[in-house]
This record gives C-alpha cells, sequence and structure tokens, in this order.
DNA sequence: ACCACATCTGCGAAATCCGCAAGTCTCGGA
DNA sequence: TCCGAGACTTGCGGATTTCGCAGATGTGGT
C-alpha cells in the first residue's frame, strides 16, 4: 500500500526544468507521475500525490507551480460539447495557397475553432469547429473560413457522434 | 468587487438535473457558470466559485460532486503531447464497409488513439494518433488500423504543427 | 575548494474541504 | 389544497489541505 515510484533518485532523474534545443523543458520520470496522477484527478491533494511519486507535499507543490507557469500543463475542467449546448461539430480540412502560418493564425482567432493543427498530406490545415446549431457553422465555415484570403478550397466532416475523447497523455 | 453571475433565480435557471428525451443532463446557467470557473481554474476553491456565481460553498460543492458523477465534466491535468515525449501524431480518414460502429469501437480500444469521431463525408471515421516516434506511428497505422476487418481504406495527415488546443467549450 | 543556484524537507499558520443538521422556498403530484 | 421531493442557505466544528518561509542538501561551474 505504498508504491513509490521511485526509491533513491539518480542523476538524471532530476533535472526537473532543464531546457533543450527546441525550448521545450525537458521533464524528468517524477514530473511525468506528477501528471500522470493530475491526468487522472485535477483536484487530488498535493501531500497524495507526494506519497505516490515519493515527494514531499511541498516539493510536490513546487513542481507543479512550475509545470503550470512553464505551460506544460493545465488542469482544467473538460465537458462533452455537446451536454453544454453546442450541437454541431464538423472538422474542416483547408486547402492554403500562399502563406499557410497565416491562414492558421486567422483560424486561431476565432472564438468556434477549437483545434488547429498543420498538416501534412492532401490537407494544409485541419480545424475543428465547434457549433451551437447548423446555421452557426454554415456560417463560419462558408462566410468566414472561406472568405479568408488565401483559402483555395475546404473540405467539411460534419460530426455523427463522437467515440472516444482522452486526456491520457503520458499514462501509458 | 461582488459581482455575481445572477442576482435573482428564475425558474427555469435552478432545473440543475433535468433529463432532457437522449438522455444527457439538461444544465442550467449557474451549472455552466460553474464550469466555465473550473475551465479558467480546476482548482479553484469552492468558495471563489460560489462568490462568482452566486451561490453558497455547499451549494458548488454539491453541484460540482453531482456534475463529476453524472460524467458531464471532468477536471484533469491536459499537457503538450510533445513536452511529454509524443513526437509523432496524425489524424486518420478511414473509409468503412460494413458496420462503421463496430470499428470505432475496436479503434477506442487502442491506447494510442487519442479521439474517435464517426462523421458525414467522405471519411466515415476520423481518428487522432499520439505516438512516440515514426516507427511507432508506422505500426499504428498500417499493422493495427488497417489490418481491422472492414477497413475499405485510410489516408493520413501527420501533424506538422499544432496551433491551437482550447477546452473552452461554453465560455463563449 | 568555494560559490551560486536549484531542489527538497520540515513546520507552523491560515485557508479550505467536508459532512451534517435545521430551516426556507418552489414545484408538482395526490 | 396539502404534502413530499428537491435544491439552496446558513452555520458549525474537525480534519485536511494549502501556503510561505527557513534551513538542509546537492549539483555544476569557476
Amino acid at each position: 500500500m505504498h508504491s513509490e515510484v521511485v526509491a533513491s533518485r539518480s542523476a538524471d532523474q532530476r533535472d526537473s526544468s532543464r531546457e533543450s534545443r527546441n525550448g521545450t523543458p525537458q521533464l524528468d520520470a517524477v514530473s511525468l507521475a506528477i501528471i500522470q496522477q493530475l491526468q487522472e484527478d485535477g483536484r487530488r491533494p498535493y501531500a497524495a500525490i507526494g506519497k505516490a511519486v515519493g515527494l514531499s507535499e511541498a516539493a510536490v507543490r513546487q513542481r507543479v507551480q512550475k509545470l503550470l507557469d512553464q505551460g506544460v500543463m493545465q488542469i482544467v475542467a473538460v465537458t462533452d460539447p455537446l451536454t453544454v449546448g453546442f450541437r454541431r461539430q464538423a472538422m474542416v480540412g483547408i486547402n492554403v495557397e500562399g502563406d499557410v502560418e497565416s491562414i492558421a493564425e486567422a483560424l486561431t482567432a476565432m472564438s468556434e475553432v477549437e483545434y488547429v493543427v498543420m498538416t501534412a498530406g492532401s490537407f494544409d490545415i485541419l480545424a475543428e469547429i465547434v457549433c451551437e446549431d447548423d446555421d452557426h457553422l454554415l456560417d463560419v465555415i462558408n462566410k468566414r473560413i472561406r472568405a479568408l484570403p488565401g483559402v483555395r478550397s475546404t473540405e467539411s466532416f460534419v460530426y455523427l457522434k463522437l467515440k472516444k475523447q482522452t486526456y491520457m497523455w503520458g499514462t501509458r
């Protein structure tokens, strides 16, 4: 009933914040374990987490704070869009002529756009749209996205049924 | 310094849990406001939330517990996959012959599959894959997904750059 | 060797969480 | 109309958690 992740801390396990070349902070095993705990329950007390990962309450608190400050993770409530009144969703594949980045930027600025990713393949950009109804969705796709200068074509995939949505990265 | 969302509670605002025909619980304005608070900070104290939405600490506590029990929302840590060691992601569009639902089910069972949605359009299913490297990604797509009986064809969109990822449903 | 820096621990004080009870109000059914 | 169910409020202690700080410990660079 005392499953410690790490019994002793060796050198390479405690570099909780070293920058790798691309600027993203490098995470050690302990921080990973902390994140894992908070992925199960975002409100789990620091002491309980400490017990699980083999750290003091204060140490866990400091690391969590740093992870939040660094933007490595955030602790938030996530919901099923349907239950909060958004009944139409779609993934939109977009092809761009010219600067892809600027189009992506414009999409990011739209509040109905939940998700924007630049891709390799037959689309340059994939964007997820979350709307209240068909009219709203139609408006966003036809009037706002297609109106952006540089958007060559779009293809829409209206969601029929959401089957899975996980937030368990790093928990495998 | 006392910004209450609701000054007085009218009838339709306090049906915090009524079932609509499709079985999903209906949310009132107050629960929406609570979720909104927790989307900004999943660890915000109940008293602070109560102050913001115009409810007592105890009432907020009861509502949050119910929302969690009902599965309407969950409070979790979310991370940027890249910083936790998953360097290859892709969206895969899938075409199916026969029962779409059962294929979706099979995808859901895979731990590398983060997201599964059934769609209308030129794909029957969209699935998001999160992997550690190219080999892993290739393995999942070619050996596991394409091997499913009923999968007619797939098309992959490898992620080049994630531009936006929000969890702010209902916060508009 | 020594310093600078980051991290961890320990420990009080303050704040929060949690369960509980009693009273109010509204809605809807008998 | 009367009554019960459900939701909210207020109030209350006790257990728990959070928070800030001071003092160790450890590591890397000079």
